[in-house]
DNA sequence: GTAGAAATGTAAATAGTGTTAACATTGTCC
DNA sequence: GGACAATGTTAACACTATTTACATTTCTAC
C-alpha cells in the first residue's frame, strides 16, 4: 500500500535498480541505458546506485546474471511442459528449440549475456541452463542404449566402428560433450537468425528446421 | 615521405578514422572508444569525423563491415593454404578451424561483429565468409556424389531414404544448408570457447576437437 | 531507550563525451 | 580566377559517469 511513498531509505534499491536497468535496456533496445535514468525510475538520486554497485558494468553485470537466471527458467519451464519419454530424442531437441525462442523473446537480453567478459557465475551452477541440457542427454542416452540393445540392434555393430572414426579422443558417449555440441548449435543458429542471416542465403529452412536437422544427425552419434 | 606532414586536408580521413577506431578498439579491449580519441589518433580535430560518418554508431558499423572483411580474408587464406581434395571432409572442416581461430585472434573484433544490428552488406556479397563455406561444401557435395556411386556405392540406396527422414522439407544435398549448419556451429563453438565456457563443464574437450567431431556427423548427412 | 556506528540516501562539483553551429581553408570545375 | 563544394577547426551545449561532502535512517551494544 504505502510502499511506494516516498522514504528516505528504499529498501530494497539494489534489486529495483537491477529491475530498471533490464526494463531500460528491453525499452530503449540497447545495453547504452544511463545511471540517471534507472536511478529515477527507481525513484532515487543519481549518486544512490553507487551506494550498491562499484560503477556501471557493476549493474549491468547483476542484469547478466538475470538474463542467465531467465533462460534457466526458459529451459526448465520447457521441460516440465513436456511429458516425453527419456528415450524420446524431441524431449532433448525441445530444449534447443527453448534456446532459440528465448533468444527471440528476449533479443537484447540476449545479446547482453555474450556481450561483454567475463560471465556471471550462474553459468557454472547446478542451476543452470547448460546442466538442464546435460541431464536431458544423459537420461536420453542411457534410456537409448537400454532399448537399442533390447529391441533393435541393429546398428549393434556399426557403433564402435562409428565411435572410432568419428573422434580421435572420444572413449564412449559424453553427456556433456554432446551438450556442449547442441549447445553451440542452437546457439549459432539463434545468433544467425537474430542478424537476419538464414533467410539471407538459404530461404527455406527455419532456425527450428535447422536445429531439429543438425541436432537429429549430432545426437545419432552417440547411440546408434 | 611527406604524408605524414600536416596538411589542412587529411586526404583519406575517412579510412584513417575507421582504422584508428579499430586499433583502439583492439588495443583496450572494448568497442567504448571515444571519438576524440580516434581523431586524434588521425591527426584531426574531435568534430571532422562527422563530416565523414553520420554519428559514432556509424563509424562503428565501418568497423564492423572490416571485420568481416577480415574473416572473409581468413576463410581465403585457409582454403589457399590447404592443398586438399574437393572430396576430403578435412578441406572443408579447415574452413570451420579458421573460423575458430579469428575468433580466438581477433576476439573483441569477432563481438562487435555479432553486437549491434543490423548487419553491413557485405556479408551477402559473393565476397563473403560465408560463401567460401558454401562453395566448398557444394564441391565436397558433388565429388563425394560421384565418387560414392561409382567406387564405393554401399549406401546408394540408404542415401534418398536417409534424405527423406531427417527432414520433412529437405529434396537432395543443399550445401546453403549444410553451410549454415556448419557456420552455426563454428560461431556457437567460438563463443562458448571466449566466454570460457567449454574448460566449466568438460574439460577434456577443445572447440577444435568438437568442430572437428560434430562437422563430420553434420556433413555425414549430406553424402551418405 | 539511547548513543554512536554503519548503512543508505542527497546535492553539488568535476571531468569527459557526443554532437552541433559558426567559421576557416582547400580542392574542383567552369 | 572565381564560385562552390568538400573538408577541416574552434567553441559551445547537453548529457553522463563518478566522486566528495553532507544528511538521514537503521542497527547494535550497553
Amino acid at each position: 500500500m504505502s510502499e511506494s511513498q516516498r522514504r528516505y531509505h528504499h529498501g530494497n534499491l539494489k534489486d529495483a535498480l537491477i529491475i530498471a536497468a533490464a526494463e531500460l535496456i528491453e525499452t530503449q533496445g540497447t545495453t547504452d541505458f544511463s545511471i540517471t535514468d534507472a536511478a529515477n525510475r527507481a525513484g532515487v538520486s543519481n549518486a544512490a546506485p553507487y551506494r550498491h554497485f562499484r560503477d556501471k558494468q557493476d549493474l549491468l553485470e547483476h542484469v547478466k546474471e538475470l538474463a542467465f537466471l531467465g533462460l534457466y527458467e526458459a529451459l526448465v519451464d520447457a521441460r516440465e511442459h513436456n511429458n516425453m519419454e527419456p528415450s524420446d530424442q524431441r524431449r532433448v531437441i525441445s530444449l534447443g528449440l527453448a534456446y532459440l525462442r528465448f533468444a527471440r523473446e528476449k533479443q537484447r537480453f540476449f545479446s547482453l549475456m555474450w556481450e561483454q567478459l567475463p560471465l556471471p557465475d550462474v553459468t557454472t551452477t547446478k542451476a543452470s541452463a547448460f546442466y538442464v541440457l546435460v541431464t536431458a542427454i544423459s537420461e536420453y542416452i542411457e534410456a537409448n542404449r537400454k532399448t537399442l540393445s533390447a529391441s533393435r540392434n541393429r546398428h549393434a555393430v556399426k557403433q564402435s566402428a562409428a565411435d572410432g572414426t568419428s573422434s580421435d579422443i572420444d572413449s564412449g558417449p559424453n553427456p556433456l560433450k554432446a551438450a556442449t555440441q547442441l549447445w553451440a548449435l542452437a546457439h549459432g543458429l539463434a545468433t544467425l537468425e537474430q542478424n537476419d542471416l538464414l533467410n539471407r542465403f538459404d530461404r527455406l529452412s527455419t532456425a527450428d528446421e535447422l536445429l531439429v536437422t543438425s541436432a537429429t544427425a549430432l545426437l545419432a552419434t552417440y547411440t546408434q
